[in-house]
DNA sequence: TCCCTAAATTGTATTTATTACAAACATGGT
DNA sequence: ACCATGTTTGTAATAAATACAATTTAGGGA
């Protein structure tokens, strides 16, 4: 579980400066499951540095984001929020309590996968399938 | 294809009153398949209405939301859109582009319907299955 | 058909998330 | 250790969306 060797190796492999404020961000990213946006980030991240801007966080996610180190994802609420999981996944989302977790179904993407060589679409092709499934969380506990 | 009746029939439904600014929306919402913004939604439908205000365009299409007569629909891009079918249907969407067209498919949704009777999943019951198909256009002209 | 009231529209002022910018600072290769 | 370049910070600016109060309009009842 030693995480910040990892970050390091990342950011180094995607070009980039190895910052405290960098490597803070993914850590909490990593760490928060909830798909944060980036006021949340903000206020985690700065407990562990005090100084930080605002601006930092938008910087350092924009960059995450260009270099593929992370994703952003949207719900139906107006604020961008971040995936630290780049990996093909789907999420689950509630949009009464704005809450979004990630669902990984190799089953379910196989058949799509097959569904989608087989059946053509007329002037369009396909790179990537996102699911997002509605509904309701029978809520044990917020994460 | 009298559209403009079938709105009034719409929006009298719904309890709303008949304002040229609301029947005025919902054509131009019903013409353009384009997911069009609030904005691009005021520059289409002042042509007709020359005095509009922007602020109408948007108490419009939230009340047409509240009512369920219209959608939210979100792309990679920092603005809402919205979608005049309310039924039931998945989204082509190029991000390079920012294009959005509309996907119809009742064996997928019978194949997702059937898997996820099948596969239930871990405390979360889905009410709805939203499919974002990435891809390119082979641009056939933009709509 | 006219009145009246509730509902809708408008213009303006705000809010909120995000972005632009330039100065100060820190990283990492030499 | 030094320097050049990339990064962070604080502040100012944008842009979409919302709040609000004054004005206007729709449409049901007289
Ligand atoms: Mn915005
Ligand atoms: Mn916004
Ligand atoms: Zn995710
Ligand atoms: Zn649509």
């Amino acid at each position: 579980m030693k995480i910040v060797p990892e970050i390091i190796q990342k950011l180094t492999e995607a070009g980039l400066k190895i910052t405290p404020q960098r490597v803070a961000v993914m850590q909490t990213l990593m760490k928060l499951k909830s798909h944060p946006t980036a006021e949340e980030l903000y206020a985690e991240v700065s407990k562990t540095i005090p100084g930080l801007s605002p601006t930092t966080i938008y910087n350092t996610l924009d960059t995450f984001v260009d270099r593929g180190l992370v994703k952003r994802v949207k719900t139906d609420l107006d604020r961008m929020r971040y995936d630290a999981i780049t990996e093909h996944h789907h999420h689950l989302y509630c949009a009464i309590s704005d809450r979004m977790e990630d669902y990984f179904d190799p089953e379910l993407d196989r058949i799509l996968s097959d569904y989608f060589t087989r059946k053509k679409i007329n002037g369009f092709n396909v790179t990537d399938i996102r699911l997002q499934l509605m509904g309701d969380f029978e809520n044990k506990a917020k994460q």
